[in-house]
DNA sequence: TAAAAATCTGTCCAACTGGTCGAGATTTGG
DNA sequence: CCAAATCTCGACCAGTTGGACAGATTTTTA
């Protein structure tokens, strides 16, 4: 799956060249592009100030992302190849409670990892993802779908409480990806000025806790 | 505490005069500008589109809201103020599970019933809350602070299993909010093309289910 | 080192941006 | 019925937008 055909890498004769300086540029180009749409959505993004950010001109923008919506593109694609990357397997054999702590806490260290791209997705689905219904419909569906199945197995071996496993996944994305996206609300309530390695060891041992227990599991006492 | 001293209300010569015209027109464009700026944020809202929208020139729309963060502060105002509205107390006296209960399911509600809303709110703390941290920081943070409080007296009388209080009132709005802000992700996993009645008395079903079990308290039976 | 490929960038453009203005149309209160 | 208040809206403006382009510069390759 492929959210767009536009390739940053090919140049504009068509051959294929690595280049350090290709890559260096589209680096901070990316970067300076994440910022922009993440503060001003796609509409809102204006090149001249994604240059501005990049430290290039505007020209040099365009020589590398000929249009703006190769850039977001770009952006979307990356943020997707990332998040499929994570191998947070649930396996149908692994013990309910273990699984589930790994997965939660694997998510929560994503989404803290990476909050800009955890945004950039937030944004987009938010304002009714016109730019990623494919990959909803496609690879989406599926994580979930085969992660779902197997809470289903250890629901019917009675290896724990009955309840939706496609809701428990969402509320797990939900949650999980909250403390990234919405940052600037909970780092108020929480009286901090940004998140440490604390306050994320804290909150995945939160989450963790509550879902777990909602779930009628024994936390397990290993922290990663 | 006010987003805003610009007041819709107030004529353009300063006298304050109800009139039928005035309030149907400011409310034509306050819709159409709601789906605007959720579609493209706060700068990649066009006044033109907005115009268009409400079906009004854009010189019209000019009269009643002069500049656009006129427009856009009146919303966030009224945003607040419908939150501001709601009377979900939490009281030390009440039973726990039955007071936690009902304010999920209130929450879920609200994000329901204002879905537009909703997404509005989430899109500017997203976008880094420039526009909302004195409420942020003001009525949202007393309010959070109130209800941690109670939790945190249900906790010490030993009517609730030991939780963060704080990040059991953050992961509550976490999941209650996720499922209007996130609808475009939400409805395509549960295969549906929008909410029903029954999908959201599941979902609050669920919620309350996984968060009272989480907090070691039996689900109350009453079903409102 | 010379030629080729890749990179850089100043300048230009049509379309659109938020916002202004003022003259005319409509509604309202007395 | 009139006058004042309110509302409507075409025309206009300066600034910004995404993007085109062509010549200059640097880097790579042979």
């Amino acid at each position: 799956m492929s959210v767009s055909s536009f390739d940053p890498r090919a140049t504009p004769t068509g051959a294929y060249r690595p280049g350090r300086i290709r890559d260096e540029n589209l680096n901070t180009i990316m970067s300076a592009a994440a910022a922009e749409f993440v503060q001003h959505g796609y509409r809102g993004a204006s090149m001249q100030r994604i240059a501005d950010r990049a430290g290039l001109p505007k020209a040099n923008v365009h020589y590398y992302f000929p249009r703006k919506t190769n850039l977001y593109q770009t952006m979307l694609k990356e943020i997707v190849d990332l998040w499929n990357s994570e191998l947070d397997e649930l396996k149908e054999e692994d013990d309910p409670a273990e699984a589930l702590a790994r997965f939660i806490r694997g998510k929560v260290r994503l989404s803290f990892l990476h909050p800009t791209a955890s945004k950039l997705f937030a944004l987009e689905i938010i304002s009714g993802a016109p730019h990623m219904q494919e990959f909803l419909n496609g690879d989406l569906r599926q994580w979930v779908a085969a992660r779902a199945a197997v809470v289903q197995a250890w629901i019917d071996a009675g290896r724990m409480r009955a309840v939706d496993p496609l809701q428990l996944i969402v509320s797990i994305w939900a949650t999980t990806q909250h403390y990234a996206d919405f940052d600037a609300q909970v780092l108020t309530l929480l009286g901090k000025r940004r998140y440490d390695a604390a306050a994320m060891e804290r909150i995945a041992d939160f989450l963790t806790d509550l879902i777990l227990t909602g779930c009628g599991l024994q936390v397990p006492e290993t922290r990663a």
